[in-house]
DNA sequence: GGTCAAATGGACTGATGCGTCCAAAAATCA
DNA sequence: TGATTTTTGGACGCATCAGTCCATTTGACC
């Protein structure tokens, strides 16, 4: 472990984000420091040294993952058929509301919202906001391009994303289990950009 | 107040209820049981002599509540053009996502979704899962009449409830405000109605 | 007016958890 | 090796809260 003079170690503070994402997810907002710090095989007293509070911990852990949420959606080919790049979208948004794991953070920042409305609002720009936006544009192109007729690209886009998420969303925050073999995603996610695409063809 | 001998006051009980739901909502689950007999104007034991501890409590609200959330959802008249049927219900759907009365409970529900996972499945039973039910049975009669074409009714009827919900739900869960505006809800109603008929038209 | 179930409120237990303190140990650097 | 910084772990204070206990009061019923 490399050590940085005057500096506090930055692998631990992965570690220790790393553990606090794990055992936030699996017990809630309620979990203890004390079973944070068990988990990271660290002191409380560290935990502490590095973040200062509780509260700071969890903004902390939502700013690193948060960035992760919306990483992989990007609009690829603009040349494709608009099914195709829906498709490629549709798919990335199933997969990342079914993601478990991402969507255990979001549930703590619903167990949070009352006492951190701040990071509750993050979540919402640095997830569905930004995502919204990102397909919105891409519908605007295409209706620009004759090749889709979509007259309020922001709504569009908002069906869009709910059509992805459909009930997935709501069992993800519930706990309960999220179907996420592969060929039914993608199954989903072309009858998704199908149906989608008639709904907004020229 | 009437009383029945031997029996506990219902009107009480009502209260009570009535009480934790405002309570949990503002506060979440965290809320206190004292916090929530404050509000009642009752005593602290009086809540455990009518509910016996904190999850029964819980149960006892989210299930008188439960029945309320699907109750105004009832698909009207056959006769008419679906897209006068769809748009009825997307309005009332939209209405549901954007009461912020009927999400203070659901969040209630996904903080407690470790500690009583029984609890949100039936949220979710009673909830999500009636609705997409009750969507498809309509979708699929509309289908044998010939009137639209459905494949696969169930997936339609999520794809239409995501529409209705779109970030809606994200944000009430979240804590954030939700535009109940009537005017723009009508109006959305009317674009997830005209959209989502387009892409399962005959 | 007397009876009895229910309500009251205040004290109490036990548990949990945040955050602090501190002295000793370990790791790093010079 | 010696100086400096971090880590450790355990004890501790403080607060909150679920749930219990109980003596007293209230109020509906006969």
């Amino acid at each position: 472990m490399p050590r940085l003079v005057g500096q506090i170690d930055q692998v631990k503070s992965e570690a220790i984000l790393d553990a606090a994402s794990d055992v936030l997810g699996e017990r809630g907002l309620g979990a203890s420091i004390e079973a944070i710090a068990r988990r990271a095989a660290v002191s409380k007293q560290t935990i502490y040294n590095h973040f200062g509070c509780k509260t700071a911990l969890i903004e902390a852990l939502v700013a690193r993952r948060v960035s992760h949420i919306t990483a992989p959606l990007r609009v690829s080919g603009a040349a494709e058929h608009p099914i195709e790049t829906l498709t490629a979208l549709a798919q990335t948004l199933i997969e990342i509301v079914s993601n478990v794991r991402a969507y255990s953070l979001i549930r703590v920042t619903v167990q949070g919202a009352g006492s951190m409305p701040e990071l509750a609002k993050a979540v919402f720009e640095a997830g569905p906001a930004t995502t919204r936006a990102l397909i919105a544009d891409y519908l605007a192109a295409e209706t620009q391009a004759g090749r889709m007729a979509v007259d309020d690209p922001m709504e569009a886009a908002e069906f869009f994303a709910g059509m992805c998420s459909g009930h997935r969303q709501f069992r993800a925050l519930m706990g309960m289990e999220v179907n996420a073999d592969p060929d039914q995603i993608a199954h989903l996610a072309q009858t998704v950009a199908k149906r989608f695409f008639r709904a907004y063809a020229p």
